[in-house]
RNA sequence: CCGGGUGUGGCGCAGUUGGUAGCGCGGGUGGUUUGGGACCAUCAGGCCGCAGGUUCGAAACCUGUCACUCGGACCA
């Protein structure tokens, strides 16, 4: 590829509206432009990055067995409604009519399709188990794209979907998966890329494993022990507190606390510490309003994936009016309105002389013991996990709470589509039975995003050789030159010759320019033409990333390349 | 969906108390340069997001609307 032929502008300017580096990078190095919001095009680099990606997750998704197939983008919506997803789903799927008036929908994931496509095939055990996947274009309607690439409404992705007779064969799969994923992530360049367990939602008692890049600019917060291998997403995570001391006893007091609606202002006025309090959450389900009020530990925070789980059913934080059954800021365990769903978190166990709303404004209660003043409650897990808490697995307080990308993830769906959809095939006893499923998804774009992440400096993305746009960058400084043009020429297609990609630049611009469109390009060789080399007879020979530096006599330059290539790869 | 910000040539921005739009980058042409985004000259390119309104006069003021963006909620 010549550069001066290459679609899509590089230019100096920090883009205003881009706050992380690969998304800055992707838009100044001429990689993508974007549509509309969370929509974009890609240019040829950042195609044949992605194309390169693909065809990583291809070879290692054949090598688990896997079938490429391809799914509809665009699908009728009666087998969304088979599975019930058409109506549990909110406004990220896209809907439509066509022509005669039908709904569509615009595929956000493929559970249904998969099991559209080898319902009837797969009727008997003896067809058990196998793997389709797919690498797609997705659309989900996204209330708020970010980011560039890492959060967008149009993406492509690969999903798999495995489906097997038993548990253990799913389980068995899962795993060989999960090390797919990891040999993917590898090969892509970021080999610490890391799996955590996330929250299986409201399927119940299924696993699940999201794939993280640790970095600050990640949307998920995840829990790690320092000491032992648990990580976990935080919604997932599970929080243990144990508390010890507070064993004074003291009797339940009403007391006039003007003023005092935050855990704070309660705080400076018993002067207590926030973990002596019995802190009220007040949520209401999403579906009729009604309320459910959490009690939990003063310093503690709600999670509500737990409280959604537990529930059931979705909620959303309370919306409290004069005519609502709690009172803001003030709402305790002792005379609460009967038709709120009571809650405790564990962090509460062992507690005395708690302090606590008193259902009545500018009141609170002091020395509440919830044994004695309430009586027998049951105590469920609801809180965050919190920095320094204590790991779940290992039982020391070791964990830290980082930021990451998900750029994978793993899950055994269990049923749920094969009985919604009714998908059956007859076992070896000639009985009727719905196979057990599991998918397996990953983003591609955001997948490069990572990687421009990971690997960037000021100038531009450092690409690794897997995965980067081209393996040599060939610049022909001073190409008004003729023995530099001629050499630079030769050399260019001699290397296409030999199967190298190869982008070319032989513009009669300054080096800087010319270096600096190539530092955007971050193509990881870099090969320099000019009268100065030459004059001495060689080539330089250097790495994107600056660590390597080389005159090479200009007769041996093919087989440095390619010794420079095969080095990096 | 809630809250904040911003919409002015391809990109980044300025535009004063309201007076008929400017700078830098980028692009074309001619010339001088040539190892980290060179210089001179010259040219082209804008219904100032859109729609109303106020005014003799609006990029600016008012109302509405849309888009983009940031924080948050949501993300099966």
């Amino acid at each position: 590829m010549k550069l001066d032929k290459l679609c899509g502008e590089r230019f100096k300017e920090w883009p205003s509206d881009c706050v992380v580096d690969s998304h800055a990078l992707m838009i100044r190095g001429g990689y993508m432009k974007p549509m509309a919001n969370g929509i974009f095009s890609l240019y040829m680099p950042l195609k044949r990055v992605t194309r390169k990606i693909e065809q990583i997750i291809r070879e290692e998704m054949d090598a688990i067995d896997g079938q490429e197939v391809m799914f509809p983008v665009c699908m009728p919506a009666n087998i969304w409604q088979e599975s019930g997803r058409y109506d549990s789903i909110g406004k990220e799927m896209m809907r439509f009519n066509d022509r005669t008036g039908s709904p569509m929908v615009l595929g956000m994931t493929h559970e249904e399709a998969a099991v559209h496509l080898v319902r009837d095939y797969a009727n008997t055990y003896a067809k058990y188990p196998f793997m389709i996947y797919q690498i797609q274009t997705k659309f989900r309607d996204e209330a708020r794209p970010r980011a560039g690439l890492i959060r967008v409404r149009e993406f492509t992705m690969k999903d798999a979907y495995s489906f097997h007779t038993s548990q253990e064969d799913l389980e068995q799969y899962y795993d060989r998966c999960y090390k797919a994923y990891e040999r993917i992530y590898a090969r892509a360049g970021l080999p610490n890329v890391v799996a955590v367990a996330s929250d299986s939602g409201m399927m119940g008692g299924s696993v699940s494993h999201e794939f993280m890049l640790l970095t600050p600019i990640g949307e998920d917060s995840i829990a790690i022990c320092s000491e032992c291998d648990y990580r976990a997403n935080m919604e997932a995570a599970e929080s243990i507190i144990k508390n010890e001391g507070n064993t004074e006893t003291k009797a339940l007091e009403l007391v006039n606390t003007p003023n005092t609606s935050t855990i704070e202002d309660l705080c400076a006025f018993f002067s207590c510490k926030p973990q002596d309090t019995c802190k009220a959450v007040i949520y209401q389900r999403n579906h009729d309003d009604s309320f459910i009020v959490l009690f939990i530990r003063g310093d503690l925070e709600a999670n509500e994936t737990k409280l959604t789980n537990f529930l059931g059913c979705n909620i959303h934080p309370a919306v409290i009016t004069a005519e609502s059954p709690v009172c803001a800021g003030f709402t305790g365990p002792i005379g609460l309105d009967k038709n709120v769903t009571v809650l405790y978190d564990t962090s509460l166990i062992g507690l005395e002389s708690l302090v606590c709303g008193g259902n009545k404004v500018d009141y609170h209660y002091t020395g509440l013991n919830i044994a004695r003043d309430v009586g027998e409650v049951e105590y469920h897990d609801f809180a965050k996990i919190i920095e320094g808490g204590i790991c779940p697995k290992c039982g020391k307080h070791t964990i830290t709470v980082s930021r990451g990308i998900e750029v994978g993830n793993i899950f055994q769906l269990g049923t749920k589509y094969s009985k919604s959809m009714n998908m059956t095939y007859i076992d070896s006893e000639g009985k009727l039975q719905n196979p057990i499923m599991g998918c397996y998804g990953i983003g591609v774009g955001r997948l490069a995003a990572s990687v421009c992440e990971t690997y960037h400096d000021e100038y531009g993305p450092i690409w690794p050789m897997a995965i980067a746009p081209w393996q040599v960058h060939l610049c022909a400084v001073r190409a008004n030159d003729p023995e530099v043009k001629a050499f630079a020429d030769g050399l260019y297609e001699k290397l296409q010759a030999q199967g190298v990609e190869v982008i070319y630049d032989d513009r009669s611009v300054s080096a800087g320019f010319m270096f600096s469109d190539a530092d955007l390009l971050g193509v990881p060789v870099r090969v320099i033409v000019s009268p100065r080399n030459l004059k001495e007879g060689v080539v330089e020979l250097t790495t994107r990333d600056k660590s390597y530096s080389e005159k090479v006599p200009m007769d041996n330059i093919t087989e440095a390349i390619e010794a420079l290539i095969k080095k990096l790869s």
